[in-house]
RNA sequence: GGCUCCGUAGCUCAACUGAAUAGAGCAUCUGACUACGGAUCAGAAGGUUCCGGGUUUGAAUCCCAGCGGAGUCACCA
C-alpha cells in the first residue's frame, strides 16, 4: 500500500470516529498538496459537510487533528478554507525511500499463472505497401500498452492480423506479372514490402489511364459523364484482370497461390525488418487467408441459430436496430466473406489458441463504429469476452501540410522516418562534438538510440485519442519535454552515479532517521512513491502517454534538484548520500518508465 | 443529414474521479559560463479553456443548445 492509499483509509477511519457515519472509503481521494501551500497531502473536505454539519473550516480543523493524533505519519497539518493540507514526517520519507531502494522490481508486479489473459492486437499491416507513419503509431502505441499491461500483472499475448488477401493484393501481383521483368528484392536491391508497394501504384497509374480512356471513348458513343466513368471504373481490362486473379486465388489456382506466396514472403521480409528497427514484437502472428472460412462458418453457425438472416440474394446479415445500429452485411450475395466476417474469425481462432480472459484491439479511430458492432457479434456468438473487448481507439497522424494522402505523395514512409530519425540524431550529437572520444560503432548505436527515442517519445506522449500533429522538425528537439530530454538526463545521473563510486563514496544499506529531508527531496521521493501507484498499479487504465509525461515531470524535479546540488555540493555528507540514494532511485524509474514505452537508454550520450 | 470524437497561451501538448491563482515545452524577452555533462539552469511575458445557458459550495471537466474541425454511415479492408 503506498502513501497516499494508507493515509485515505485513515481519513475514512477519522471521518466515520468523528461524525459517526457509514460513508465508504472509497470516496475519499487525496491529493498532492499545490505548491503555494505548505504540505504533502491534501484532503478536499466538502463532500463530508453534509455528514459533519458544520463549516469548512472546522471540519477540516477536526480530521486534521484526529490525524495528527492517530497517524504517525503525520506530522502536523494546516487548513485553508475547505482544503486539508497535510505534511508527511521527514523518517516516513526516508523510510519509503530505503524500502523503494530495496525492492529491484520496483513498480512491475509480476504475473503467475492465476493471472488474467490479456491478448493485445496491433499493427495490423496490408501486404499492398509498406508501413507509414500511422502504422508507426499503431506499432509504438501497442508495444507501450503491452508492455504496461503486462507489468501490472497480467499474462500477454501480442498478436499481428495480418491483411494477406484480397483484390488489392491482386493488384499488385498483377502489374508485377505485366510490367516486373522478373524483378526480385535481391535482383533491384528494394526492400520487399517497397517492391510490392511500387507495383501497387503502377497498377493505380495504369488502371486510371484505362479509366480515362475509356471514359472519353463512350462519352463520345453517347453516355453521360457520370455513366461513362462508373462503367469504366467496372469494366477496364486491368480491374477485369484482378478480379479474375483473385477468384482464381480463392479457387486455390495453383499459379496464383505460388506467386502470392512468393510476393507475401517479401512484403513479411521488409515488415520484418521495419518491426526490428522499431523494437516491437509479436508472440503469434495471424493471416487473413487462415482466418476468412473460419469467419464464414461461424457466420453459417450463426444463422443456424437464427442470430442472422439470409436474405433472398443470398447475401447475410445481422440485424442490429434492437442495438440502436444498422443492419451489417458479414457474406455478399457471390458468398465471398468481408472484413466483419474475418474479424469474426480471427477471434474463434484466437479463442481456440488462447484462454482470453481479456482482447485488446489496437486500431485507429477510424473503425470505432466497426468495433462496436464486432463487439455484439462476437457476444451474440457466445465468446465471453466478446461483450468488454477494448478497441484501444486513437487519433489520426496529421502533417502541418494537412492529412497524408497517398495519391499526393505526402505519406512519410516509416522507413525513411527512422532512417533520417537516425541521421539527425548524429549530425546533431556530432555538431555538438559529443562524440569526440568515442568509436565509431558506438556513435552508431548511441544516434540509432536517440534517434528512435525522440521518433517514439514524440508519438507516445500524446493522449492516444487525440489527432495529433507530426512535426518532423520538432520531433527531433533535444530540449523540452522529448525523449533525448529524458534519456539525456539519465545519461547525466548515470554519470554522477560514476563518480560517486571513482570517489568511493558509498550508498549506505540503510539510510539513518535524523538525516534531515528538504522540500524538494520530498517532493521527489513523493514522485518516486507515486510511480507505483499512480502509473503502473492502475495497470491498463493508464496509457502510454501518462508515463511518458510522468517521465517527463521526474526528470524536471531532477533537473532542479540537481541545480541545487551543484551550488550545495559542500554541504555535509549525509545529505549527499541520502542525494545520492535519490539519483539512483530516480534514475532506475526514468529506465523502466521508458522501458515500458519501448525506449532505450543509453548510459552515456 | 444520423452517430462518434475533438476544440485549452502565437505553436505543440498537460490538467487523474469536478477542487485552491488552468500547467509544461517550443518560439519571444532578460539573466547565469576559465563549464561537477551548456543537448544546461534561473527568471519574465503570454489565457474570456470556441460561444451561450444550466447543475453544483466549486466546472476546462457533467447536462442542454449552438459554432468550428475530424472520423464514420461500402456487397473496401
Amino acid at each position: 500500500m503506498n502513501i497516499t492509499e494508507q493515509i485515505a483509509q485513515r481519513a475514512a477511519q477519522a471521518i466515520s470516529a468523528l461524525y459517526e457515519a457509514e460513508e465508504n472509503p472509497n470516496q475519499i481521494t487525496l491529493q498532492k498538496t499545490k505548491k503555494e501551500f505548505e504540505g504533502h497531502l491534501t484532503l478536499v473536505v466538502f463532500p463530508f459537510l453534509k455528514i459533519s454539519k458544520k463549516r469548512p473550516e472546522e471540519t477540516a480543523e477536526e480530521i486534521g487533528q484526529w490525524l495528527e493524533q492517530n497517524e504517525p505519519a503525520i506530522e502536523k497539518y494546516n487548513v485553508v478554507k475547505g482544503f486539508l493540507n497535510l505534511s508527511i514526517s521527514e523518517a516516513y520519507w526516508i523510510k519509503l525511500l530505503s524500502a523503494i531502494d530495496a525492492d529491484p522490481d520496483y513498480g512491475i508486479t509480476k504475473a503467475t499463472a492465476d493471472s488474467p489473459l490479456v491478448m493485445i492486437e496491433y499493427s495490423s499491416p496490408n501486404t499492398n505497401k509498406p508501413l507509414h507513419l500511422g502504422h508507426v503509431r499503431n506499432n509504438l502505441l501497442g508495444w507501450a500498452l503491452s508492455n504496461v499491461i503486462q507489468a501490472s500483472g497480467n499474462r500477454m499475448v501480442r498478436t499481428n492480423i495480418v491483411n494477406d488477401r484480397g483484390i488489392h493484393i491482386c493488384k499488385s501481383m498483377l502489374a508485377w506479372q505485366k510490367w516486373g521483368n522478373g524483378e526480385t528484392p535481391q535482383s533491384s536491391g528494394k526492400k520487399g514490402d517497397h517492391l510490392i508497394g511500387d507495383y501497387y501504384v503502377l497498377f493505380d497509374k495504369h488502371y486510371r489511364e484505362e479509366v480515362k480512356q475509356l471514359k472519353a471513348q463512350w462519352q463520345e458513343q453517347g453516355m453521360t459523364e457520370e455513366e461513362a466513368e462508373t462503367k469504366a471504373k467496372n469494366e477496364a481490362p486491368l480491374i477485369t484482370e484482378a478480379h479474375d486473379m483473385l477468384v482464381r486465388w480463392e479457387q486455390g489456382d495453383e499459379e496464383v497461390r505460388a506467386l502470392w506466396k512468393k510476393m507475401n514472403d517479401w512484403v513479411y521480409a521488409g515488415f520484418d525488418e521495419t518491426y526490428r528497427a522499431l523494437g516491437v514484437g509479436f508472440d503469434k502472428i495471424y493471416y487473413e487467408s487462415d482466418t476468412y472460412l473460419v469467419g464464414k462458418a461461424e457466420v453459417e453457425r450463426g444463422v443456424k441459430e437464427g442470430l442472422f438472416e439470409r436474405r433472398s440474394d443470398g447475401s447475410v446479415w445481422a440485424n442490429l436496430q434492437a442495438e440502436g445500429l444498422d443492419s451489417k452485411l458479414l457474406i455478399r450475395k457471390d458468398g465471398t466473406s468481408v472484413y466483419m466476417t474475418q474479424d469474426i474469425g480471427t477471434a474463434k481462432l484466437r479463442f481456440q489458441d488462447y484462454p482470453i480472459d481479456k482482447m485488446v484491439y489496437v486500431v485507429g479511430n477510424e473503425q470505432n463504429y466497426h468495433f462496436q458492432v464486432l463487439s455484439i457479434l462476437l457476444d451474440k456468438l457466445g465468446f465471453r469476452w466478446g461483450k468488454d473487448l477494448v478497441h484501444f481507439s486513437y487519433g489520426m497522424v496529421e502533417l502541418p501540410n494537412g492529412k497524408m494522402k497517398s495519391r499526393e505523395g505526402t505519406v512519410v514512409d516509416a522507413d525513411d522516418l527512422i532512417a533520417e530519425m537516425i541521421r539527425t540524431a548524429r549530425e546533431t550529437s556530432e555538431q555538438l562534438g559529443k562524440f569526440q572520444d568515442i568509436p565509431d560503432a558506438e556513435r552508431n548505436e548511441i544516434a540509432r538510440i536517440v534517434g528512435l527515442g525522440a521518433l517514439k517519445y514524440f508519438l507516445l506522449k500524446v493522449d492516444a485519442r487525440k489527432n495529433m500533429m507530426f512535426n518532423p522538425a520538432e520531433s527531433i528537439d533535444f530540449n523540452g519535454n522529448t525523449g533525448p530530454f529524458i534519456q539525456y538526463t539519465y545519461a547525466r545521473i548515470r554519470s554522477v552515479l560514476r563518480k560517486a563510486a571513482e570517489e568511493a563514496f558509498s550508498i549506505p544499506d540503510t539510510l539513518s532517521e535524523n538525516i534531515s529531508v528538504n522540500a524538494k527531496e520530498q517532493d521527489l521521493i513523493q514522485h518516486l512513491a507515486d510511480f507505483k501507484a499512480v502509473v503502473l498499479q492502475a495497470g491498463a487504465d493508464y496509457s502510454p502517454s501518462d508515463i511518458a509525461n510522468y517521465c517527463y515531470e521526474l526528470v524536471k524535479e531532477y533537473n532542479q534538484f540537481y541545480h541545487d546540488f551543484s551550488i550545495l555540493r559542500e554541504e555535509d555528507a549525509g545529505k549527499k548520500q541520502l542525494r545520492l540514494v535519490l539519483s539512483r532511485n530516480v534514475a532506475k524509474v526514468i529506465k523502466t518508465g521508458l522501458g515500458l514505452l519501448g525506449i532505450e537508454v543509453p548510459e552515456r550520450m
